[in-house]
DNA sequence: AACACAATAT
DNA sequence: CATATTGTGT
């Protein structure tokens, strides 16, 4: 970089793919400094900005970027998220051999999955648990791009019911943490920022406001970890024992959650089927297999009030879509696609794929559990949307505005159903789907 | 190894 | 609170 200095030891090659002043919004016009200006080709205005110059130039700046966002309000443009398909390698069961080949296998491409895995220990007994693998990359936006999420519909077969469709696409939230290996751009891109908790975002903020970030990023202080890392690793491996970041089960995670449920049968539901069902990228086996555990209890509660006041019983759940209460696995994936939205109690059809989304923590998902076994109809209200999964920060606060206070506390609450799943028997299902979350009550 | 569960921890 | 982790027992 010495080279700075003169002029005269431009490299013409270097500035090839530099910013020329018409790539620059006005605004940075005027922020940009002489030194980079020279660096960049911009002509160098002589007077420095004024702060007239500044309110100026941000005048105009917000003004295009006005523009261009109505536009590209209509462009399907959006990156597109991955949509994960398959999170088992293929449909074969790992279960003999090949044990953990589900992490592994999950992968890569998808995004920026895959990162360290977990450092399990086998030694001793249980005792030993040491924590797991930090999150995956989860999705990286950026890259995103290449399963078309689109497909969306499509998928893989087709979906049959069209109308089944809903919205919501939103994924879950994994709130973040910092701790991404490194490359993970993941969380940057899509607004969450990487270290930062999103703090008080709500969901769609992401997208949009980007402004409000007063997110504490805490990088460094990283307080916690203290210690812990020091013993293991060994090796300066890099695999740094991050933890995982809290899943937190939205509304549309719970109901791929309770798809999966339904379509296994109560009875066959078990953790790591589930899991492999629900094909969420990230998801673990114990995550599941907590909120089973949460979930049985709820059905359980709900079974014994069945009769229940609707109303007071526990004002928290709302709906109740699948009970799959007693309903051992009828109908495994042999989907026939015929419609089913039976009475609401019926099973789930399938749903897609999920996409994970990062989130802050414990904000706003209202999470809402809770199939209903009971009598008053099954509340299936929805709202239709066709979202992608990237829309969803916009969708969210477009859509689903929330009103300011909605207690919620919904415990299970389901929504919608969606398509069937095609695949083969073997073959786990690929999908997309959305799903929104209702907000009643 | 996986589960189910209860008890705790965060 | 909602989740995660742990401890036990199957």
């Amino acid at each position: 970089m010495a080279a700075m200095k003169d002029d005269n030891k431009r490299v013409r090659e270097w500035e090839a793919g530099l910013p020329s002043a018409a790539d620059l919004t006005p605004l940075h016009h005027s922020l940009i400094t002489r030194v980079l200006a020279r660096a960049f080709c911009i002509p160098t205005n002589t007077t420095p900005p004024t702060t007239s110059d500044v309110l100026r130039a941000s005048k105009s700046t917000l003004e295009q970027l006005q523009q261009k966002a109505s536009s590209a309000f209509t462009l399907p443009s959006f990156e597109t998220y991955p949509c994960y398909e398959s999170r088992t390698g293929g449909g074969g069961e790992r279960g003999g051999g090949a044990g953990y080949a589900v992490e592994e296998s999950l992968d890569d491409e998808r995004g920026g999955y895959e990162g360290l895995k977990r450092s399990r220990e086998e030694s001793g007994r249980r005792s030993v648990r040491v924590t797991k693998s930090p999150l995956k990359g989860v999705w990286d936006g950026e890259k995103a791009s290449e399963r078309d999420g689109g497909a969306s519909g499509s998928g893989s077969g087709g979906n049959g019911n069209s109308g089944a469709e809903l919205g919501g696409g939103p994924g879950y939230y994994w709130p973040s943490q910092g701790a991404m290996p490194e490359g993970s751009g993941a969380y940057g891109t899509l607004g969450s920022d990487q270290g930062g908790y999103g703090g008080g975002l709500e969901a769609g903020s992401e997208s949009t406001k980007g402004a409000s970030l007063d997110n504490k990023s805490r990088k460094l202080g990283d307080t916690e970890s203290d210690d812990v890392d020091s013993g293991d690793c060994p090796d300066g491996n890099t695999a740094r024992t991050l933890k995982r970041p809290r899943l937190v089960w939205t509304p549309q995670l719970h109901k791929r959650f309770v798809d999966a449920v339904g379509h296994l049968g109560i009875k066959n539901a078990v953790p790591k089927t589930i899991m492999q069902l629900m094909n969420v990228e990230g998801l673990t086996r114990e995550n599941v297999a907590s909120h089973l555990q949460k979930y049985r209890l709820y059905l359980k509660r709900m079974q014994g009030l069945s009769s229940e006041g609707p109303s007071a019983s526990d004002p928290l759940f709302a709906s109740a879509p699948i009970p799959p209460s007693l309903n051992p696995s009828p109908h495994f994936f042999t989907n026939h696609h015929h419609l089913r939205a039976e009475s609401g109690v019926a099973g789930p059809s399938f749903s897609p794929p999920a996409v994970p989304l990062l989130r802050a923590q414990q904000t706003i998902p209202p999470g809402a559990m809770g199939p209903g076994i009971m009598g008053p109809g099954p509340v299936q209200h929805f709202g239709g949307f066709e979202h992608h999964p990237y829309n969803i920060g916009l969708a969210r606060s477009a859509a689903q505005q929330r009103p300011p206070n909605i207690g919620e506390h919904r415990d299970f609450l389901v929504n919608a159903h969606s398509g069937a799943p095609v695949g083969a028997a073997g073959s786990p299902p690929h999908r997309i789907l959305t799903l929104f979350p209702t907000s009643s009550s």
